[in-house]
RNA sequence: CGGGGUGUAGCGCAGCUUGGUAGCGCGGCUGGUUUGGGACCAGUAGGUCGUAGGUUCGAAUCCUAUCACCCCGACCA
């Protein structure tokens, strides 16, 4: 992509209403822009950073046999009175009636209508057991949004669902989901961790949460030199002491703060026993389908892995999910037609071998492109002149390090790509 | 919802205490010189001071109400 068809919008100050740091770089970077609280439209480069998260979950996912499906965001109420969650949600279930006065929500998660939709076209324990995940807009009227996509009201979220014929078929699906799941934050190139975790009003009887460790994280995790262990929550009830520090000595685990992204339950029978989702087994007989769910924040991750990966200058994106993995920067491009073609061939270069580039065309100088393209985050930065015109050559440097290096395009090309 | 805070130009802010009709930096636009780490010079546009009401000869400034946004707490991917 060329800047001059890819529209940029840094900003040189941080906006006022921005307080974490994550929230700071999405906003001067120009991923991001706030509608209201809570809301955010999402630009060119922050959207791509999403889509290739996407990307990496929906690979894992399709690995271990899960299929994609969409289902609507408008969800009408009977579902969830008959899951009896109506009641139970609560003001953060965004309601509304339509022109015939029917009641209906705005899906803040999806167990009611997966399961009405799974309860419709299976029957026999013969179809099971059966995988399939979403990613979409989730909308969760929060008490308080903050910190920006860290907790919007709008957000988008993978959930997948399980759905099995027995208690053992679902605990080796919850497996083989925990698998799937790190490997994905493997793939994320993010330091997380998994942990034991409450399974709060999703339901079920066992849970883990993923969690990307930031110091700037608001949940409190003890974990041992393994990075395993468990949310606060649960080593609270699990040892009887509600103070942190006594908890420490306690457990003799190491206190480290975590960012969510991820959470997978055991639902059982709960959903499929209150909205009459059954089988017939084996034997004839018929039971209520076991499930599991399976939720990875897609938005959050952006902020986490800010949130893990920044200094000073800006966001410094993995290689795993940066917007673009090079920046060729021109120096006075505009007026010198040498330099102009030159970048066009080592553009071109760079697309041929399928590395995805960003081309600096605007007519400014070197320093606010290099501020804007650290601010930005972009792993490998490309910078072109009359010098390395003249000398078929190009200046390059890597965002984490300070030394510039001029160097021949091929030899460039071989170690962005290895 | 309880506690705290902020709304003045696209962004960051000053002005408010002590009323007299709005200013700075960045950004934008035009012209020129520039472009090797956020350039310089000259010019220029842009604000019913969140909204509504009140006090006053006169309100960004004082009073009342209201809305929005942010932070702390309860809740959460």
């Amino acid at each position: 992509m060329r800047v001059s068809h890819f529209p940029i919008f840094t900003l040189k100050d941080t906006p006022a209403d921005a307080e974490v740091i994550s929230h700071k770089l999405m906003i001067r970077s120009g991923m991001i822009r706030k509608l209201s609280s809570g809301q955010y439209s999402w630009l060119p480069l922050g959207l791509r950073v999403i889509k290739k998260i996407e990307d990496i979950i929906r690979i894992e996912l399709e690995k271990i046999g899960c299929s994609e499906i969409l289902m609507p965001s408008v969800q009408p109420s009977e579902l969830w009175q008959e899951s009896g969650r109506w009641d139970q949600y609560g003001p953060e279930l965004l309601r509304f009636t339509d022109r015939h006065q029917r009641d209906f929500c705005l899906g803040p998660t999806f167990e009611e209508v997966i399961t009405d939709l799974i309860r419709k076209d299976v029957s026999s324990y013969k179809q099971l057991p059966i995988n399939l995940f979403q990613i979409s807009t989730k909308f969760r009227d929060e008490i308080r949004p903050r910190f920006g996509v860290m907790r919007a009201r709008e957000f988008i979220m993978k959930d997948a669902y399980s759905f099995h014929a027995n208690q053992q078929s679902l605990d080796e699906a919850y497996e083989v989901y925990k698998t799937a799941y790190n490997n994905i934050f493997k793939n994320l190139m993010l330091d997380f961790t998994v942990v034991d975790a409450d399974s709060g009003n999703i339901g079920g009887n066992e849970s883990n949460e993923f969690h990307v460790i930031a110091d700037t994280g608001e949940d409190d995790l003890l974990l041992d030199d393994q990075l395993k262990g468990m949310n606060i929550e649960i080593a609270k009830v699990k040892y009887g002491e509600d103070d942190l520090e006594a908890l420490i000595k306690k457990t003799n685990l190491t206190h480290k703060k975590g960012i969510e992204v991820g959470h997978i339950f055991k639902l059982g029978q709960k959903y499929s026993e209150t909205m009459k989702a059954k089988v017939t087994t084996k034997d004839s007989k018929t039971v209520d389908m076991f499930m599991g769910c399976y939720g990875i924040g897609v938005t959050r991750i952006v902020a986490a892995a800010i949130e893990q990966l920044h200094d000073d200058k800006g966001i410094k994106w993995p290689a795993s999910i940066t917007p673009f993995n090079t920046v060729i920067i021109e120096i006075d491009g505009h007026k010198n037609s040498d330099v102009r073609a030159y970048c066009e061939s080592v553009y071109e270069s760079f697309i041929e071998k399928d590395i995805e580039t960003i081309y600096d065309d605007r007519d400014a100088n070197l320093g606010k492109k290099i501020k804007d393209w650290e601010l930005i985050g972009i792993p490998n930065i490309v910078i072109i002149g009359k010098n390395e015109s003249n000398n078929n050559t190009v200046i390059f440097k890597k965002r984490s390090s300070e030394s510039k290096s001029e160097m021949d395009i091929n030899n460039l090309l071989d170690e962005i790509i290895s």
